[in-house]
DNA sequence: GGAGTTCGCATACC
DNA sequence: ACAGGTATGCGAACTCC
């Protein structure tokens, strides 16, 4: 029988000891099928090259190795002697066949270290990445399969307990053109009690998707409206959500913060009440894999948690202060949660009931647009990487580099390099830093009329163009011969460039997806060839890509000075001058004169024409503040970096005003009226005027209380609210302020106060430590000493100031 | 016990 | 631990006399 199939979902089995896959996919009606594959557990074995007329010798020795482990018995089953490639040399290599991939690792230590032998690898590749990799079937790809019935006692009954009715068998496959995958998406949040899954109940349960609303709870509630379903009690409620999802029937369950926080709860909550939590197609419930945080799967369902996707991916480009479901949806979507005041759980009202449900269908409705919105990117990450959507979206940026490599080997031929392990760790970080990028320390000043360049893709196209990369790398320099590892990183720096021009002519988000996936991949290739944890880690590579991107940044800044332009800034891959009079055409041909020079495959492009710019002196007063400026464009758009305006550790007021300031200053040209702004909010600081909220600071806690060694405000802080029996839980932001408080005490911490604990803010505090410090050196910068302006001359009392 | 310095920490830039 | 190094600047903790 023949199909159309798009594979979705993968995951494996055993039965009689050997490996089969499965995956959930859409067949051409869009009809959810379940496709089953056998796959042959497989590493490598390479030789030495005195050893390479040997191969056979040694295909003797080891296949009889055998394996015995939990009532299992692993095997060698068959050898394959192969050219191929590692770490872009020639290698003989025999790749040994294994009866199940569970026990790859350990036959591969049972052959041992042989004489013959140089290396074993791949028994460290994930079973999923080598089927997807060896069969070619890849994820969100249509594909023809020719497929037979699996039979209800064929492979030790698989298919029993299934929900879904339509199994097969796979015979062959072959690539196809097809339509793009729309997902069913459902998004689901839950309200609690409290924290602890094992005293607290679930209260309620919301779903959402496009036409598609409900919310699911056991609390009786009169006047509640039509999307509200209550059950009997709450194990009743989680089996509504079951059979409401299987209803449903998405490709994709997608919550936020639900690996952490929804999923596991729902699961314990089910425990607890006794009831079945079967959510997967198979019948069974989700499994949860140990980790720093739990990873929820659920059978033949996508279960996406849409925060860990952005984290990874989106974060650092995001203006946003927190990953809260509200900060971002704010910024990504532009809707926000509804307000609900949790004090009121004790003692709840139906009005409060109603406010509570419209809460929590809010969350899923903004977790569901969410969604909308990253599926693109989410969509493009995972065919660009070739693994499984379920994988993709809680990947970090180091595993996506590394899949998008993994999978594309098979072009060069080449074997996989292993992960390093225990003492590899240790030492590649016991090697310490290497120098990175130049910074150059400005002049403090107001400027006008500034051009700024910048090298696109800067450390990719180094790396591209000097061919730096592990397998390059012969032990003292870069070979010329090109590496997979540059040619890859090329191929995605062209497809970017292709797909910029695309969504250029179509603009529409999957172009702009494609265009944004690679130009992430690209810009993350860097710092993959220098972190600890990566296959093809090269320190040499990483020091060298540094290297070469400040030759070239100086070699540019030379070349602008010596068409004579004052520079005036410089970071890592950009240049700051001032135009000096000079026509925006006769710049563009500086740029262009610029480029002619450039080696390989760089590339200096125009940043921006700004009409005024401003840089301070550091606190400590000496020279320019790097990585501190302040920019407008000829639209009048700001362009702030550094400032205590863009530091969410700095109360409100300062960095209102401070913003206000520089933004008057870059609009004018000059200082005027700037002191009158300070004056008003100092006058309203001394007078009691400032609320509460605006002086509030926020702190992350990194770590558990406990392992601090120096106590920070932030601490203290915290450190008050466990002592209220409130929980503390590193990642998190703690809220205070610094309040008046009688007696000597030397140390802020002494004077912290949480949000609602009442106390007159201290007003010295603010003045001296928030305010002032954030103004001082911008008027500094017009000569404008403020605190001789505040004080009218005399230390910084302030006293006839009210 | 105060002044000066170093260190730990959070956050930002690219 | 889950890409890298370069920077600012606070407040606590230390050193020194």
């Amino acid at each position: 029988m023949k199909l159309k199939f798009m594979p979705i979902d993968y995951d494996y089995f055993d039965f009689e000891g050997g490996n089969y896959v499965w995956m959930i996919g859409r067949d051409g009606k869009g009809e959810k099928i379940c496709v089953v594959d056998s796959y042959d557990s497989n590493f490598w074995i390479i030789l030495k090259k005195e050893f390479e007329g040997d191969a056979s010798k040694v295909v003797e020795k080891i296949k009889n190795v055998k394996f015995e482990r939990d009532s299992r018995t692993s095997e060698v089953l068959n050898t394959k002697v192969v050219e191929k490639n590692f770490l872009g040399h020639k290698v003989k290599a025999i790749q040994v066949f294994v009866t199940n991939h569970k026990d790859a690792h350990a036959i591969a230590s049972e052959i041992g270290d042989m004489k013959e032998i140089e290396n074993r690898r791949e028994y460290d590749v994930p079973l999923i990445s080598k089927y997807i990799k060896e069969k070619d079937i890849l994820p969100l790809q249509w594909y023809e399969i020719e497929v037979e019935n699996l039979g209800v006692d064929d492979l030790g009954g698989f298919g029993e307990g299934f929900s879904l009715k339509k199994i097969f068998r796979l015979k062959s496959s072959k690539k196809i053109e097809g339509p793009d995958f729309l997902p069913l998406i459902l998004a689901y949040d839950i309200e609690t009690e409290g924290m602890d899954a094992t005293k607290s109940s679930v209260l309620s349960i919301s779903l959402y998707s496009k036409g598609y609303k409900k919310v699911l709870t056991w609390k009786k509630c009169k006047g509640a409206p039509d999307y509200v379903e209550t059950l009997k009690n709450e194990g009743e409620m989680i089996e509504k959500f079951v059979e409401e999802v299987h209803k449903f029937d998405p490709d994709i369950l997608v919550g936020y913060f639900s690996d952490g926080f929804d999923l596991p709860f729902l699961k314990t909550a089910a425990d607890r009440e006794k009831v079945d939590f079967n959510l997967g197609l198979d019948g069974k419930d989700p499994k949860f894999s140990r980790g720093r945080i739990p990873v929820g799967k659920i059978a033949g369902i996508v279960h996406v948690d849409a925060y860990r996707f952005i984290r990874s991916v989106f974060a650092q480009y995001m203006q946003s202060e927190t990953l809260g479901l509200n900060d971002v949806a704010k910024e990504l979507v532009g809707e926000e949660k509804e307000d609900f005041d949790f004090k009121k759980l004790a003692n709840m009202k139906d009005s409060d009931w109603k406010e509570l449900f419209s809460y929590n269908l809010q969350d899923s409705k903004i977790t569901y647009d969410l969604t909308q919105k990253i599926l693109p990117d989410l969509y493009e990450f995972t065919k660009i990487t070739k693994e499984p959507l379920f994988d993709t979206c809680r990947a970090s940026m180091s595993s996506h580099v590394e899949s998008y490599l993994i999978h594309n080997l098979d072009k060069f031929n080449e074997i996989i390099e292993k992960k390093p392990i225990g003492n590899d760790i240790g030492e590649r970080r016991s090697y310490g830093k290497y120098e990175g990028a130049f910074v150059m320390e400005p002049i403090p000043g107001l400027y006008e009329n500034i051009v700024m360049f910048d090298f696109t893709s800067m450390y990719a196209s180094v790396i591209v163009t000097y061919n730096l990369s592990k397998s390059t790398f012969n032990g003292k320099e870069f070979s010329k011969d090109e590496g997979f590892f540059p040619i890859l990183l090329k191929d995605l720096i062209e497809k970017r460039k292709a797909a910029k021009k695309e969504f250029a002519k179509d603009s529409s988000a999957m172009a702009k997806a494609r265009s944004n996936a690679y130009k992430l991949l690209a810009n993350a290739s860097y710092g993959y060839q220098g972190f600890f944890g990566a296959r093809y880690y090269s320190r040499e590579a990483a020091a060298a890509t540094a290297k070469m991107a400040r030759e070239n940044i100086h070699a540019a800044m030379k070349k602008i000075k010596d068409s004579g332009y004052k520079i005036i800034y410089s970071d890592t891959d950009s240049i700051a001058f001032l135009q000096d009079g000079k026509k925006d055409s006769q710049i563009l041909e500086l740029l262009e004169e610029v480029n002619k020079k450039l080696p390989g495959i760089m590339e200096l492009d125009l940043e921006d024409f700004y009409s005024r710019g401003i840089f301070v002196t550091p606190r400590s007063g000496i020279g320019g503040a790097k990585k501190k400026y302040a920019l407008i464009d000829r639209k009048g758009k700001l362009k702030i970096r550094g400032f205590e305006t863009v530091r969410r550790d700095w109360c409100t007021l300062t960095r209102r005003l401070q913003s206000q300031i520089l933004e008057k200053i870059l609009k004018d040209g000059k200082i005027e009226g700037s002191v009158e702004l300070l004056k008003k909010v100092v006058k309203d600081l001394k007078n009691r005027k400032i609320a509460l909220s605006d002086l509030m600071i926020r702190t992350q806690i990194k770590k558990g209380v406990s392992d601090y060694l120096s106590t920070g405000p932030h601490v203290v802080a915290a450190k008050k609210m466990m002592e209220r029996g409130e929980k503390v839980t590193s990642g998190m932001l703690i809220y205070y302020f610094i309040g008046e408080v009688n007696g000597k005490t030397k140390r802020i911490g002494d004077k912290v106060f949480l949000p609602d604990e009442k106390a007159d803010y201290n007003i010295d505090y603010y003045l001296n430590n928030q305010v002032l410090p954030a103004v001082e050196n911008i008027f500094d910068v017009f000569g404008v000493d403020v605190r001789e302006i505040l004080d009218g001359g005399k230390n910084s009392t302030l006293s006839d100031f009210k």
